[in-house]
DNA sequence: GTAAATCCCATTGACGCCCATATTTACCCA
DNA sequence: TGGGTAAATATGGGCGTCAATGGGATTTAC
């Protein structure tokens, strides 16, 4: 498997602990780090998570991009206010223990509004951690919109 | 063969289990995964199902798009594409057991109302599975809608 | 020294994998 | 053309493994 996909529900245990859906684990197993990289999502009370390689590819990208732009003043001085820079202040590493659990951070725990349990919810390239209530009410409007602009015959 | 066609009517076990037709299965067999992918269709009591390779697709061709404009906003963000992302959430991966067969998660299967046979209608590029009886009764209406067109001289 | 975080072990239930059977379909040969 | 045999399909069931979860023990941090 290649992707983040479906939703899984699971329960958060009472030292915070969660266990990450097995299927997103195989995704992240070929990374180097053994574990995930997090953020608060910025547009949704909701948790933002992919594999550390993903990270270093961001890393890297813009760096040759500075690079081919002989842009040296962005790679010496940073640049200060991009959204990668603001990413990367904020990620949080979160480890897997022996059973493939990780703690949630209590600001993001926050954010997310999640206590008690978490929704793993698959996006393709990457996934977020909903809090379950949060995430129903936020994919049944997604869906109606998607309803709707079916309705008008913009697709199947 | 190379398109899913025809209805067939299969048993569902005791253990939510049932076997995908050898027919479907052939058309399948070129992809990459052994199995299927699902979803609650949006506009029917049905479940819609293709091949992993046109999710992988979909999934490609946000990703080109993003990485060609060097966007890291829809890399960190996620673009805001909530058509491929809302699919990737609600979809699943049915992987065939040695005889062919697929588990129908719960809430897909309560969707569709799903219990005791499935019956798998193929539609040309993808196939879907209905409650016999319920697709008995589209279909039967269906084609009272077709003639009616065709008696008022609006179709071949 | 105390609190918190990490590691390790135990339990349970689901799922994947294997084998068995029967009914159908395909095929071959007389 | 008919019969019979071989292969494939659909279906049922048993069993071992793994995933999710809980709790206790040990280490680390301050």
């Amino acid at each position: 498997m290649t992707a983040f996909l479906s939703t899984y529900v699971n329960k958060v245990d009472r030292k915070k602990r969660v266990s990450v859906p097995a299927p997103f684990r195989a995704v992240l197993a070929g990374s180097s780090f053994g574990g995930l990289i997090v953020y608060p999502s910025l547009r949704e009370p909701a948790i933002e998570a992919f594999s550390r390689d993903v990270l270093d590819q961001l890393n890297s990208r813009r760096m040759s991009r500075s690079l081919e732009g002989d842009d040296f003043e962005q790679v010496l001085l940073g640049g200060g206010d991009t959204l990668v820079d603001a990413v990367m202040a904020m990620v949080h590493e979160l480890p897997f223990d022996g059973e493939g659990r990780v703690v949630i951070p209590p600001a993001l725990a926050a954010h997310a509004g999640i206590d008690g349990q978490a929704a793993f919810v698959g996006r393709g390239t990457r996934f977020q951690i909903w809090a379950p209530e949060a995430f129903q009410a936020h994919q049944t409007r997604a869906i109606d919109a998607l309803r709707q602009r079916a309705a008008n015959g913009d697709g199947p």
